[in-house]
DNA sequence: CGGTATCCAAACTGATACTG
DNA sequence: CAGTATCAGTTTGGATACCG
């Protein structure tokens, strides 16, 4: 857990704090669909370790965006899904999705 | 340069690919106020070696987000500034600092 | 299935010294 | 002033093996 003392006064800092990380923003693009088991996760990201996305995904729990549930079956189940912290980094999101887009067109035009 | 070519299909992550690195978007922060020599972009980004400020710039220059104008003088004097992709990088710097601050906020209450 | 533990190679970083 | 070059130290990441 990242406490408030320990985040960097300027906010874009703070942001990039806690996801500056590009797996991070991935793992939230891929959760703002919804639910995802870990191994659907590992799937929908593309090429991320096992380590690294456990990792990432304890980081997060910690700093209150990714909300973990274990079910205690067998074979376990383990689902993955945004707080309303995390979601809330939707804007965010879009805002890369927008600017890579104009970007990927003007290079093309 | 990053070809066309080489950007990766989602548009979140061509992003990532040019700013990912968390310096990149602390320069164009700094850039947003207006040009700077050098040193004063390294004196207002905090810490960062000149070998690493070098090579993000560099990187930024090949991509088009910063123009580098040298002025022959002694002692030689060199200014960075924004290209207008890298000034349209603006809105996403505001997503980041926008999110910086409710996130400061919530830790806070 | 969803991890943890361990080892090792590669990447990044920091400090220092030097230059046009 | 604004770099480049070099090298040691630290971090990071992938591969593998094993566990509840």
């Amino acid at each position: 857990m990242i406490t408030v003392d320990a985040l960097p006064a300027c906010p874009v800092e703070t942001t990039l704090t806690l996801i500056s990380d590009k797996w991070k923003i991935l793992i939230i693009r891929d959760l703002l669909d919804g639910t995802k088991r870990f191994s659907e996760l590992r799937r929908s990201i593309g090429h991320i370790s096992q380590k690294v996305l456990t990792a990432n995904l304890r980081q997060m729990e910690a700093d209150g965006l990714v909300h973990r549930e274990v079910y205690a079956e067998v074979p376990p189940r383990v689902e993955y899904s945004l707080t309303d912290t995390g979601r809330s980094l939707e804007i965010v999101i879009n805002a890369l999705r927008d600017w890579g887009e104009r970007y990927k067109a003007n290079r093309v035009a």
